[in-house]
DNA sequence: ACAAGCAGTTTTTTT
DNA sequence: AACTGCTTGT
C-alpha cells in the first residue's frame, strides 16, 4: 500500500483526472460468435461495440436500451475483457439479473460471471471487505428505512426535547430529511426551507438530531441506505489504495438508468471508473423520476463535462410501441417545462388509439379492467403480456379484490415488501441481534414483544446488554422482574441456539418461528392467520441462502414484494397478470397496458401541485406509464372516490388528460348490458363491458 | 412509574 | 395498516 502514496498527492483531485487507454485492437468481425451489425440497428450497433473510454447513451423509451447493454456485455466478453471485471450496475436486482442472463444466453453462458447488481449492492460488497479502515465491524447491519426512522426516535427520546406542545415533524418525516439533505449536497436549513418551512423553527435541533444519529450508526455498527453509497465514497477518498485496488477490477463500468442517480452515485461511477476509464451510461432524461429521492437530472446532461472526451450515441428508433401510442406519449413529454428535443418514432404502424376510459366509481373501473383482461386474454394476449399500472400501491386494493373473485392471479409490484411487514420485522429482528448484538433497534423491538415490558424497560434492558457485551446473551437472574424474567430467559435461550456455531440457516429461521408463533399469535390475535402463512413463506425462502448475514443484508437490499409469494405457491401454469407502480414498471414492457385511477391528486399527485418542478415529474411518471405500451393503451378513471373523512366525492380526470384531441385519446364510457339480455345472466362475468366505444353511443 | 388498550388520524413513489 | 395521543389498569 506505500507504492501508491508518490502518486497520491498528485491527484488530489480525483473528478477532473483523465487516464488515457490505448485502444484494444479492433477486432475482426469474423472472429465473433455473434453478428452484431445484423441484431442491432445502427446506432445500436454503434454504442455495442464502442471501443474505451466514457460513453453517454441516450436513449428514448421503447428504442432497445437494454438489448443494447446485453450486447455490450457480450461483445466486451467476446473481445476479450474478463468477465468479472465488468460491472453492471442497474436500478433494481431484477433488472441486473434479467440483462445477464439473457447476455448469458447470446453466448452460452460466458457472461455468468459479470458482476451486477444495484449501487447499494455493489457498494456493500466493497464495504464487507473494507469495514474496518472506517472503524466498522464488517457484520456491520443495515437499517432499512423503518428501522433508521426507529433510530431516530431512540435519539429523539434521549434528547428530551422540551416541545410546548408544537407539533414536532413524525420519525419518518425526519429520515426522509436526513437522507435528502445527505443525498443532494444541501445544508439542512436550505432543504428544510425549500421542503418543509413549516419545521424551519427545529432546524437546530434537527441538525443535534441528525449528529446523534450518525454517532448512534458509528457505534453500534450500523448503516443506513444512504451510508452504503455515501461510506464507500469515503473509504475511497481516505484509502486510495482502495480506491485504486476496487478500480483496477474495474475494466468496464456499465450504468443503466443514469437519469435517476444521484449525486452521490455519479461520483461513484467516476471513482469507479478512475483506473480504466471505460464507462458507458445509458439513460433517458424523459425518464427521470426519481427526483423525490435526491435523484439529479444534470447528472446525465453534464456527462460529457465531468468525463471529457466523452462520445454522445442516441437511440431513437422505438421498436415497442405503435405511432398512436407515441404520439401521445411525444404531445405529453412535450408539455414538459424543460423540453426535451427527442420524438420517438416507430415503423411499427399506427395501431389503435389510447382510450380515455371514464367509469363511474372504483368498483365499475375495477370490473372493466378484469373484463377487458379476460377478453384480451381469449383473444391470444398471455396474461403476462399485459399490465395495470398506477400511482401508488394502494391505487390497486378495489382491482386485487376484482381480480380474486374471477380468480384472474397476479403479482404485484411496488405494494408491500415481505420485509416491511410488521411480523417479518420482528422474526428479522431476532437474527439481526443474533447477528450483531449492538443492533439496538432490533433488540428493542424484540423485547417489546414480551409481555410486560414497554419502552422504558426495553431501554433499560438494551443499556445493560450493550454495556455486557461480552457476555451477551447470558442473564443474570437477580436483576430483573419476575414479571417478565422466565419469558426473557426463554427467548434468550432461543438466541443462544440459534448463536451456536454450525446451525444451519434454515434451521436458525425455523427455530425463530417456532418461537415467535406464540408471540404473534398474542400480539396480532386479530389477523394472525395471514401473518403465520406468511412465516412459513419466509422459512422456505430462507433456503436460498448460504448464512445469516447474507439472507438479511439481500432482505435489506432486494425486498420481496408480498404479493409475489401468493402467486408463486398457487399451482398455476400461466404466468401472472402484472399489477405495478409506475416506478416499478420502468425498463418494463407489455403488450397492453391499463392506467388506472387517471385522477387529479393522484396522477399528478396532491403533493406535487403547486410545486412546478415536482408536477414535471408527475408528467414524466405519466409518460413513462405510456410508454410501457406495445400494442394498446387503456387509462381509467372513477369518477366518484371515498374518503374517510366526508365520504363519496366528486373527482376530475388527470390534467394532463384534459385536453388532449380525441384523435390521439379517445374517449371511452363502460355500458353495462342488463342481466336479461344475456344468455347466463346469474353470472358475473356475463355482464359485458364495451371498453371501445363506437362514436355512435358516446350519448352519455 | 410503566404497560397496555383504545380511538382517531394519516398514507407517494424506492434502494 | 401504522402511528400518535389519551386513558385506564397494575
Amino acid at each position: 500500500m506505500t507504492v501508491s502514496e508518490e502518486e497520491d498527492n498528485k491527484c488530489d483531485r480525483v473528478m477532473a483526472r483523465r487516464f488515457v487507454i490505448r485502444q484494444e485492437a479492433p477486432v475482426e468481425r469474423h472472429h465473433l460468435s455473434i453478428d452484431y451489425a445484423k441484431e442491432l440497428n445502427e446506432q445500436q450497433y454503434a454504442a455495442a461495440t464502442a471501443q474505451g473510454g466514457p460513453q453517454l447513451v441516450v436513449a428514448g423509451a421503447g428504442t432497445g436500451k437494454t438489448r443494447t447493454l446485453v450486447y455490450r456485455v457480450a461483445y466486451l466478453v467476446e473481445t476479450g475483457a474478463p468477465p468479472e471485471q465488468i460491472v453492471l450496475l442497474t436500478f433494481t436486482r431484477r433488472a441486473a439479473a434479467e440483462m445477464l442472463s439473457r447476455a448469458s444466453a447470446l453466448l452460452d453462458g460466458r457472461c455468468r460471471r459479470v458482476r451486477g447488481g444495484t449501487f447499494h449492492s455493489f457498494c456493500l460488497g466493497i464495504l464487507r471487505q473494507h469495514a474496518g479502515r472506517l472503524d466498522y465491524p464488517n457484520n456491520f447491519t443495515i437499517l432499512d428505512a423503518s428501522d433508521s426512522a426507529d433510530v431516530i426516535d431512540v435519539i429523539r427520546s434521549g434528547l428530551n426535547l422540551r416541545l410546548d406542545r408544537k407539533r414536532f415533524p413524525r420519525k419518518r418525516t425526519i429520515q426522509s430529511i436526513f437522507s435528502s439533505v445527505r443525498n443532494r449536497d444541501m445544508s439542512m436549513e436550505d432543504f428544510v426551507e425549500a421542503r418543509y418551512p413549516q419545521f424551519l423553527e427545529f432546524v437546530e435541533v434537527f441538525e443535534q438530531l441528525g449528529a446523534g444519529y450518525e454517532r448512534y450508526k458509528q457505534d453500534h455498527g450500523l448503516m443506513d441506505y444512504d451510508d452504503l453509497l455515501i461510506k464507500t465514497l469515503r473509504l475511497f477518498s481516505e484509502h486510495d489504495d482502495v480506491r485504486r485496488s476496487v478500480a483496477t477490477e474495474c475494466r468496464h463500468v456499465l450504468v443503466d438508468e443514469y437519469q435517476d442517480t444521484n449525486r452521490t452515485q455519479a461520483l461513484l461511477v467516476e471513482r469507479f471508473s478512475s483506473v480504466h476509464g471505460n464507462v458507458m451510461v445509458v439513460g433517458d432524461d424523459a425518464q427521470s423520476i426519481y427526483r423525490f429521492r435526491g435523484a439529479d437530472i444534470r447528472n446525465i446532461l453534464s456527462f460529457p463535462e465531468m468525463f471529457p472526451g466523452t462520445q454522445v450515441l442516441k437511440l431513437e428508433h422505438n421498436y415497442r410501441s405503435t405511432q398512436r401510442i407515441l404520439d401521445l406519449a411525444n404531445l405529453l413529454i412535450s408539455r414538459a417545462r424543460n423540453k426535451f428535443d427527442k420524438r420517438l418514432f416507430t415503423e411499427r404502424g399506427l395501431g389503435e388509439t389510447p382510450v380515455l376510459v371514464h367509469a363511474t366509481d372504483s368498483r365499475f373501473e375495477s370490473r372493466f379492467v378484469s373484463q377487458m383482461i379476460l377478453t384480451l386474454r381469449e383473444e391470444g394476449v398471455p396474461l403476462s403480456e399485459m399490465a395495470v399500472l398506477f400511482r401508488n400501491g394502494f391505487n390497486s386494493y378495489d382491482l386485487e379484490v376484482e381480480l380474486n373473485h374471477r380468480g384472474i392471479p397476479f403479482v404485484k409490484y411496488g405494494g408491500l415488501k415481505l420485509s416491511e411487514a410488521a411480523h417479518i420485522k420482528d422474526l428479522l429482528a431476532y437474527l439481526k441481534v443474533v447477528e450483531n448484538p449492538m443492533d439496538g433497534v432490533a433488540w428493542n423491538r424484540i423485547l417489546q414483544l414480551l409481555e410486560g415490558i414497554g419502552p422504558k424497560t426495553a431501554h433499560q434492558l438494551i443499556s445493560w446488554i450493550e454495556s455486557a457485551s461480552d457476555r451477551a446473551f447470558e442473564i443474570d437472574e437477580s436483576r430483573f422482574s419476575p414479571r417478565y424474567i422466565e419469558e426473557l430467559k426463554r427467548m434468550f435461550a432461543m438466541l443462544r441456539y440459534i448463536r451456536s456455531a454450525d446451525v444451519p440457516i434454515t434451521e436458525q429461521v425455523e427455530v425463530a418461528v417456532a418461537y415467535y408463533e406464540p408471540v404473534l399469535r398474542r400480539v396480532y390475535y386479530e389477523d394472525y392467520p395471514k401473518r403465520i402463512q406468511d412465516l412459513e413463506h419466509f422459512v422456505g425462502l430462507a433456503e436460498g441462502f448460504s448464512d445469516r448475514a447474507q439472507l438479511l443484508s439481500s432482505m435489506a437490499l432486494d425486498p420481496i414484494e408480498l404479493t409475489a409469494l401468493d402467486t408463486e405457491t398457487e399451482v398455476d401454469d400461466e404466468p401472472p397478470l402484472v399489477l405495478s407502480t409506475i416506478h416499478s414498471a420502468k425498463g418494463l414492457e407489455y403488450r397492453n397496458v391499463f392506467l388506472i385511477r387517471a385522477l387529479d391528486g393522484v396522477l399528478p399527485s396532491s403533493y406535487s401541485i403547486g410545486d412546478a418542478d415536482a408536477l414535471d415529474e408527475e408528467l414524466r411518471l405519466l409518460y413513462v406509464a405510456v410508454t410501457r405500451a406495445a400494442d394498446q393503451l387503456f387509462i381509467s378513471y372513477p369518477s366518484v372516490q371515498y374518503r374517510r373523512s366526508d365520504g363519496q366525492y366528486f373527482t376530475s380526470p388527470s390534467r394532463f388528460l384534459v385536453d388532449i384531441s380525441e384523435e390521439l385519446l379517445e374517449p371511452g364510457s363502460i355500458v353495462e348490458e342488463s342481466p336479461d339480455q344475456t344468455s347466463d345472466d346469474r353470472d358475473e362475468t356475463a355482464r359485458a363491458f364495451r371498453g371501445l366505444p363506437s362514436p355512435s353511443d358516446s350519448s352519455s
